[in-house]
DNA sequence: AGCTATATGTAAACGCCGTTAACTTACAAT
DNA sequence: ATTGTAAGTTAACGGCGTTTACATATAGCT
């Protein structure tokens, strides 16, 4: 956090602006986000932002790729944990993806709201594909397979599985009125009528 | 469709407004819809809305009630379909839940938009249960199990995959390039792997 | 049939939104 | 010191959701 001692210039806008995005989007929801306030959170003028960012589609999409490269993040702290406990990595990657959904909702629904972002956006679908990756590990890979955008039937069901427990949490009418522990232990009762197909 | 010879009074517009919704969400996207816009295609004034609808998200939470039923009954269908034939049940109704969600995206969208609906509206509510009713059949009930919005982790586990699936076809990253046909078959290939887990 | 209450429409205005155009300021290179 | 450019401002535009005050049509009552 830089202070901003009236300078006619701000210097660091761009990130502003993306801090500014996660903490409206933490507070009120992604969809009372918007350019003017976040331009008043941070004493600029509306119009500034497009210096910036084309237009608030644009800033939007920066701002789910770095949500994405979060929960990638997150998914790598976890495998790694997992590698050295001698854990099951799968089932500690598909943890890592409920419970980040489940702690940063706004953050979650914001990577995946098709109409709000410039989803072919190539740092957006690298962010994509980095998430993948983590899925993809731990299935065996055939020689037609290289491409990381393609996936086997098996690791398309875990990944399905995962993203749809989180969507059911965080926007569908699943366990409203439990807590986060609670529905951890629901993710881990499901993973474990999952993962045992892999295991074969 | 009704004519409106310039009446003073529409008649049915509450139902039209609905029309309206479906119309520009169906051609423009969900978030393409705006009360101004659905009452101009009406041709009625912007504030006429507000008699039969306390707010916008009033309207999207009917008009998302009216695309979970419509869901529901597709997937009743299906399920009565493979009844006749002899076919699996659960596949069949699997499947009817992705398809929907192929053919008409923006309705699938709208029916778990939680911020842009009241979404413990009793009606929604009601829709939602009926639909996980049909995911719930053929799974073994037991006697603490009567409560339809209580799941088993099997139960759980299948309307996951089904709505990670339809979530990522039409919100993300994959398969993205591919056509609807490719998508169902893809999905009938998921499903291949799931279905076995729930027939030990 | 006429009167009235109520339901259902309209018009005008409010503040907020995204976005643009024209202008201003500060910095960096010469 | 001059000047070009990047990064801010101000003012305006039309569109949005929503409210308030008003207008009109319908339904029930006598």
């Amino acid at each position: 956090m830089k202070k901003r001692g009236n300078r006619y210039h701000h210097g660091h806008l761009a990130e502003s602006l993306l801090d500014a995005v996660d903490e409206i989007a933490t507070q009120f929801g992604i969809e009372a986000v918007t350019l003017r306030g976040c331009a008043k959170r941070i004493g600029v003028s509306p119009a500034s932002a497009f210096r910036h960012y084309a237009d608030k589609r644009a800033l939007l999409t920066v701002f789910a790729t770095r949500a994405l490269n979060q929960l990638a993040d997150a998914m790598e702290v976890a495998k790694l944990q997992a590698q050295d406990k001698g854990e099951d990595m799968l089932q500690a990657v598909c943890m890592a993806y409920v419970r980040f959904a489940l702690t940063k909702p706004a953050f979650f629904r914001a990577m995946w709201r098709e109409e709000m972002i410039y989803s072919r956006d190539s740092d957006y679908l690298a962010a994509t594909d980095r998430l993948a990756g983590y899925l993809q590990e731990g299935f065996v890979k055939t020689i037609a397979d290289e491409d990381p955008s393609e996936f086997s039937p098996q690791e398309l069901l875990a990944w399905s599985t995962v993203h749809g427990l989180a969507c059911l949490f965080v926007d569908g009418p699943v366990a409203r009125e439990q807590d986060r522990d609670e529905k951890l232990q629901l993710t881990n009762d499901v993973l474990a009528q999952l993962l045992p197909v892999f295991k074969i």
